[in-house]
DNA sequence: TTCTCAGCCAATCACCGACCTCACT
DNA sequence: AGTGAGGTCGGTGATTGGCTGAGAA
């Protein structure tokens, strides 16, 4: 079976594979004592790990789009992926962080020519992911982040 | 706190996983293998990673502590070059200045 | 360990005062995407590859900041355990073997050498 | 105690973000 | 209409090593 017709094999660089690791090093930081000192092979292992995490999630929301014959992924597709994949705390922390962010989007968008309409207001930060968590849900003061806790499928 | 976790057969000695994720564990490690068939990976770390990058580093000025210079030291380094030899026959220095 | 997640989620809710901190990331959003293509370049050519709105890459660059912020502050807790102020690469391999939020990594921090107090079952 | 090794400094340049066009829905 | 891939471009912060004491052993 088979033909592999693209052989063009391309050396994959660290640069490619990794983030930068004067970033990773410096979000470290923020999580040490100040005199604390970090062990160059454990910069570089984090770099690996969190290179990983992104492709375990990622690869997660993908086959989930690609199920759905969904070609983009977005955001809540993200966001299902961490729930299924056992990150439950950071769901919610981001999603306010995502409906934070399309919120500031909506605010610059309308400058661009003088189109002012304000009708729609469809806030779709009910996802559906099942969030299994209960309570404890402070929404933002302003913003609408409402749980909507659909229950899993 | 954790729930039942499935036991991973491809290890050596078989570990168990979270049950979450060992789905995804195995679908990652076929998809990696593919990437590493399909291009080839460094496979240790190189020392730097551009060698303009490197030889900039190399080329710069250092305190006596390896330490690349402060624009104070640079410029009294500048000055002190210029002093004892204005003639900057094989002036090491990365900028000509005037 | 809960002290740290509920700073983060008050941390979200304290950004933004409706202008741009969106703009200010501690990741490059460039090189996230390319990772996330990287996970589909192995597709065959003339396969569909997924395209990756623009939304997602800024989701995964915070996720990415904390995860490497609570794997840094559980291996740090190894480190002050151990009495010493470098935080090693022994610190993150104990972290992933006692965190099983952390299995997905087996493959990347092998568990070659334990340590003396092995992870019990 | 011995001796390995990570922080320190900041100038270049590869890469990141902003912006554009175009294809697709 | 709206939204992302892929390109160009210009502005800029990650990359980078020699010395030495902090600290692993």
């Amino acid at each position: 079976m088979a033909e592999d017709a693209i052989v063009d094999t391309e050396e994959l660089r660290e640069q490619d594979r990794f983030l930068p690791i004067a970033n990773i090093s410096r979000i470290m930081k923020k999580s040490l004592p100040d005199n604390a000192k970090i062990a160059k092979d454990a910069k570089e292992t984090v770099q690996e790990c969190v290179s990983e995490f992104i492709c375990f999630i990622t690869s997660e929301a993908s086959d989930k789009c690609k199920q759905e014959k969904r070609k983009t992924i977005n955001g809540e597709d993200l966001l299902w992926a961490m729930s299924t994949l056992g990150f439950d705390k950071y769901v919610d922390p981001l999603k306010i962080y995502l409906s934070k962010y399309r919120e500031s989007v909506k605010l610059e968008k309308p400058d661009r020519k003088g189109k002012r309409d304000d009708a729609s207001e469809a806030m779709a930060t009910s996802g559906g992911y099942y969030g299994a968590q209960g309570g404890a849900g402070g929404a933002a003061g302003g913003g609408g982040a409402g749980p909507a806790g659909a229950a899993g499928f | 706190e954790q729930q039942q976790q499935f036991v991973q057969v491809t290890e050596d000695p078989p570990t168990y996983v979270n049950a979450k994720q060992y789905r995804r564990i195995m679908k990652r490690r076929e998809a990696r293998a593919k990437l590493e068939a399909r291009r080839k990976v460094a496979p240790q770390r190189k020392t730097f990673l551009h060698k303009s990058r490197h030889d900039h580093a190399m080329r710069r000025v250092r305190g006596p502590g390896g330490r690349f210079l402060t624009k104070a030291e640079l410029d009294q380094y500048r000055k002190q070059l210029e002093a004892q030899d204005p003639e900057g026959a094989t002036a090491p220095a990365p900028q000509p200045g005037s | 360990i809960n002290d740290f997640w509920n700073e983060v989620e008050t941390e979200m809710t304290q950004i933004d005062p409706e202008k741009e901190d969106f703009k200010n990331h501690e990741l490059p959003l460039a090189r996230i995407k390319k990772i996330m293509r990287l996970e589909d370049d192995i597709a065959e050519a003339g396969a569909p590859r997924f395209m990756i709105a623009a939304e997602a890459p800024i989701i995964i660059a915070k996720a990415c900041e904390i995860f490497v912020l609570e794997m840094a502050m559980r291996a740090n807790s190894l480190t002050a355990e151990n009495k010493r102020r470098t935080l090693q690469r022994n610190d993150i391999a104990m972290a992933v073997s006692k965190t099983d939020t952390y299995d997905f990594l087996i493959d990347i921090v092998p568990r070659e050498e334990l340590k003396k107090d092995d992870v019990g079952h």
